[in-house]
DNA sequence: GTAGGGTTAG
């Protein structure tokens, strides 16, 4: 009888180990029927295997059929609804046992701790302090500093290390190890140190919780020469070095690190393929990716959902965004990383519509977004200035409790800030309503800030941020800012005090705060501060054609052809080449690609009527062709052939046929919208009464009856 | 036999 009970135990370790759970239950069939009920150490082993396979229901099944419980029974009851989360049965088991020993507080405990209530971790600790304080091990000890680092209390981690200390456990590794990871968590690395070294028994969980530690403070020498002097080392040992490394910017150490672990052929888990490939899509190194990629196909990993999202988050980031999608749509199982990664990525490639859409999607799947989800969904609204969406989100961040995080309150600062000229309103209430509700901006919120001032033209306002920003709240502006500010001074026409503010700078002005002057510039007709925003820009991206052909567009209206010609010439000295204009516009899932008098779409002839019919309705609303945006010196009517045509033109006139009534048509343009298509645009949005966005290589534009967004600035 | 220390992602 005691060999085949023994026999049975072992059995019953094995199976539940290789997760075989059939035969564990046709072992349960058979001590039923064999043991008749005598044996208690059997039916314990049940327990644990059924705890073991994630069947907490068949282990409390299993406990109600002991007629003779022990301890060991209600231990192992306990700890199986402990860990898998069923805390009000946990409770309930716990409030009967008959007796309790230190595992039964244990057990308790850590099922808090592990499923979200630390606090009530905590409330278990004081009662198992007052009922039973002989009962504290190491064990204890080790889970509550866990937990007080876990909610960041200093003084419950004291109290618990002086407990662990009257217990003679006080440079126990147990109690050091979680001691250390406290201290470093909290960023006071000699603390950290100094619990390192009070460990009189040192042991490799504990090196690697010191160089982990080290490398969280960024004390990057001191992490690699405690690695280099370590007597033995794991795979955790090389994990965390690389993950360490790939924190702190140094991620082509990292990715060495990586592959001596390969041809060593050592042991690798989800952490080290998860680390390799965060360092991989911060360096952007797509080949390195995709190698990794197929080894990690080889070990099988690419199954497991920590994997999957960084596979996801790396092609986003190395601008493969299809790949990205692929692995994605492959994954089984998706959590809210997973689905963030993928979100995030669709942004990151100037997929705003899909970022959404992934957004509500993985709504529909009943994951609930937190502020870093919501804050980038929101953030890809105010990309392509979809306001509606955008306020919708932002409802849901009230219902979740969301709206004061930095992350959400800066993308609606911005949603409101870039959407509309009309919301700079908003945009000022939303930010002083943050004040109120004493959420601290950053930088990224006065970029929004200044962006609603300008939009409205107001000046002084925008100073008062400026300097707000500053003296109130400490925070140096960047180029960002100033750039924010010279768009301000400029839009209004202050281009004196733009020309001050940029001299009185304490760093350079960047290519987009030229290109602003320049194109204020050409708005106010000022030609020799354009010379001198041209050159600056030039100087800063000689590559760049968008800086030759603001000049050019600005001589081209002034008609100094002669200049044009000039300007022309340099180009061609400099090797710099004109980008083709094209635009382009969704539909059905397909992307239409159209450039200026382009015939090759299967619906051309459709189409040009309609550019055709739309002409002559526009010319009865009063609309002339603005022929100053063609850089050619041709005849007036050539002017306006070609302006008929210009891409945009052809992909609005697509959209106003096939998109249905109620949707905004948007429209993508590579360079700049001309002023032609622009004031031809507000018309159409007007006779149609349908609703425009071009989101152009600068900005984009959103009209609505025969006005836009940017307030004929751009 | 039951609780149990160290490394992950957006």
């Amino acid at each position: 009888m005691t060999s085949i009970s023994k026999h049975y135990s072992s059995l019953l370790k094995l199976y539940s180990e290789t997760r075989y759970l059939v035969e564990v239950k046709k072992l349960h069939g058979l001590i039923l029927k064999t043991l008749h009920y005598s044996n208690t150490l059997l039916f314990n082993n049940l327990i644990t295997s059924y705890s073991k396979s994630n069947l907490p229901s068949y282990a409390y099944r299993v406990f109600l059929q002991i007629p003779c419980r022990n301890l060991f029974s209600w231990n192992a009851v306990l700890s199986s609804s402990a860990k898998s989360g069923h805390l009000s049965e946990m409770y309930n088991i716990f409030n009967s046992m008959p007796e309790r020993d230190c595992i039964s507080w244990n057990s308790v405990i850590s099922g808090y701790a592990s499923h979200g209530f630390p606090e009530k971790a905590v409330d278990t600790y004081k009662l198992m302090l007052r009922d039973g304080c002989s009962m504290q091990n190491r064990i204890t000890f080790s889970t509550m500093l866990i937990i007080s680092s876990a909610i960041v209390s200093f003084t419950l981690g004291i109290q618990v290390h002086c407990q662990g200390i009257k217990h003679g456990l006080g440079s126990h590794v147990f109690v050091g190890s979680p001691l250390v990871g406290m201290y470093s968590k909290a960023g006071l690395a000699y603390e950290a140190w100094l619990a390192f070294q009070e460990v009189k028994e040192k042991n490799l969980v504990l090196h690697n919780t010191m160089v982990m530690s080290f490398l969280r403070c960024g004390m990057i020498e001191e992490s690699k020469r405690l690695f280099a002097g370590m007597r033995e080392r794991d795979s955790i040992s090389w994990t965390t070095m690389i993950t360490g490394l790939t924190r702190n910017g140094c991620e082509l150490e990292a990715i060495g690190l990586f592959n001596k672990m390969r041809y060593a052929g050592m042991n690798m888990d989800q952490y080290t393929f998860g680390s390799v490939l965060t360092a991989c899509g911060a360096l952007a190194v797509l080949d390195q990716g995709k190698q990794i990629h197929a080894f990690i196909i080889r070990t099988l990993f690419d199954d497991n959902v920590f994997v999957g999202s960084a596979l996801v988050d790396m092609y986003s980031k190395c601008k493969s965004i299809r790949l990205a999608e692929s692995i994605f749509k492959r994954m089984k199982v998706k959590n809210l990383v997973t689905w963030t990664a993928m979100l995030v990525g669709y942004g990151q490639n100037e997929c705003y519509e899909e970022a959404i859409r992934s957004f509500l999607q993985m709504q529909r799947h009943g994951i609930e977004p937190d502020d870093f989800t919501i804050g980038s969904a929101i953030s890809s609204c105010a990309n392509i200035a979809s306001l509606e969406e955008g306020a919708q989100l932002h409802c849901r961040t009230i219902v979740l409790g969301l709206n004061s995080f930095i992350t959400v309150s800066n993308a609606l600062v911005t949603l409101y800030g870039y959407a509309q000229i009309g919301k700079a309103k908003e945009t000022i209430e939303l930010f002083e309503s943050m004040m109120a509700n004493s959420v601290k901006p950053d930088g990224v919120t006065f970029i929004g800030v200044l962006s609603a001032c300008s939009r409205a033209a107001m000046v002084e306002e925008g100073y008062y941020y400026f300097n707000s920003m500053i003296n109130d709240h400490q925070i140096v502006p960047v180029a960002d800012h100033y750039t924010c500010m010279i768009d301000l001074l400029s839009r209004a026409g202050r281009l004196k005090e733009a020309e001050d503010f940029i001299k009185k700078m304490p760093c350079r002005l960047d290519a987009i705060g030229w290109a602003t002057l320049l194109s204020s510039c050409r708005v106010h007709g000022n030609i020799e501060m354009a010379k001198w925003a041209a050159e600056s820009l030039i100087e800063l991206d000689p590559q760049n054609p968008a800086s030759y052909l603001l000049l050019l567009n600005m001589h081209a209206t002034n008609k100094n052809w002669e200049e044009v010609a000039q300007i022309r010439k340099a180009m061609r000295d400099k090797g710099v080449r004109k980008e083709p204009g094209c635009s382009w516009i969704k539909y059905n899932n397909k992307v239409h690609i159209f450039a200026a008098d382009d015939q090759s779409h299967p619906d051309s002839e459709k189409i040009y009527a309609e550019l055709e019919m739309l002409g002559l309705k526009m010319e009865k609303e009063g609309y002339r062709p603005n022929t100053s945006s063609v850089l050619h010196d041709v005849s007036e009517s050539e002017k306006r052939f070609m302006l008929g045509h210009h891409s945009e033109k052809l992909a609005i006139a697509f959209g106003l046929i096939f998109l249905p009534n109620k949707f905004p048509i948007r429209v993508f343009k590579n360079l700049r919208v001309c002023i032609d298509c622009h004031i031809a645009t507000k018309y159409i949005s007007k006779i149609t009464g349908r609703e425009i966005l071009v989101r152009d290589a600068v900005r984009f534009h959103k009209f609505n009856d025969g006005l836009c967004s940017c307030g004929d600035f751009w």
